[in-house]
DNA sequence: CTGTTATTTCAGTAATTACTGAAATGACAG
DNA sequence: CTGTCATTTCAGTAATTACTGAAATAACAG
């Protein structure tokens, strides 16, 4: 490997961390590499840059876009085939949010589905039920606000962000004003 | 593995999910036999119910308490160590997202961060420490809104979770009366 | 067609990670 | 102390996953 050192750094944080991810050492690696170059990079340009295996890469990339992280682009008169990550990170974010849900969350949303659907033959089994439709519970909810927040565009996003827990307060106030509003109309009419 | 059918295929499926994360699949089944069981169990009655090594068990079981996934109860006149998971799950899911934080992304944060204060050095190092920067950002900016957010009690998330991205409208309608009265008062003024 | 260059596939191997059984450690009762 | 039961450690092995080089396929130019 012979980066600039910065770049070296960058690129060897994400292979050991993607590690910690499903992703493997090298997809980490080619990702974090193609994300800080200036301008695509082909797939020998990539096995100089990082060492590895001309097969290695191919494969890597493969699994990078079917994760949909990387683009294919091609230039004028050049049959390679050139990578770069989107640039816009809220896009990656995005991607990654998708994808990640689509390979982690749905599966098991459709198993506890089915499994409750199932007439439980014991006391163990509806105990289990309870305690399985309590989680599907839970990830429907997310799933629900995550499908909502997706929908929104970046600066709205943002501004969702920077709010945080605030909104919550801001709708308590609400919430008093609303509920002193109806102690009153209700004494009223009482 | 001897269990009723139905626990059977939660506990297999969060096995293979456990691939998926970083998780292994021993490390998942455990984890999905103690989140359904109506009590909690010692190590021989996971070995008995998953067919695992006593030895895997106990190293599964440390891993699983290093996450705060699991947690050790002691029976009176027993000196054996039982197991259960936390029964509310929304403390479940800020434990999982406290933990995965500390592990996938303090480190990549820190990393960021060292690289963004050195000097660059070429062209290429400055180009890269752009895009470093723009993905600091966005992680900054998601962590400052995990922290605070984290600090809610269930009911007041929950609401938040509601809501999704209807605050957003809201806060747009209000931006708009705002900036009416704004430019109102701006033209009496001018 | 033929030759050239780019990419992919895949069987074999290397590297890593998971799991086991045996031995060590610990915790306690008598 | 000694014996008993529970848990942990760890070296060896099994299983899985990652990686390579060689061969196959593909995409084109002439």
């Amino acid at each position: 490997m012979n980066l600039p050192p910065l770049v070296q750094s960058f690129v060897l944080h994400f292979g050991e961390m993607g590690s910690r991810w499903g992703i493997n050492r090298t997809v980490g690696q080619i990702y974090a590499l193609l994300y800080v170059s200036p301008e695509p990079l082909n797939a020998d340009q990539i096995v100089e840059a990082l060492g590895i295996s001309r097969s290695n890469v191919s494969m890597s990339l493969r699994e990078l876009q079917a994760w949909n992280l990387v683009l294919l682009k091609h230039l004028p008169d050049d049959r390679r085939d050139f990578f770069t990550t989107p640039d816009d990170v809220w896009q990656i974010l995005r991607t990654l949010a998708e994808e990640r849900k689509k390979r982690e969350v749905d599966p098991t949303l459709s198993v506890l589905r089915e499994i409750l659907m199932q007439q439980p033959a014991s006391d163990a089994e509806r105990h289990a039920q309870e305690r399985m439709s309590e989680m599907h519970g839970l990830i429907e909810r997310l799933t629900t606000w995550y499908e909502d927040v997706k929908q929104l565009e970046t600066d709205r996003l943002a501004t969702l962000l920077t709010l945080g827990a605030k909104v919550t307060k801001l709708l308590e106030a609400k919430d008093k004003i609303v509920s002193l509003g109806r102690s009153k109309r209700s004494t009223e009419k009482g």
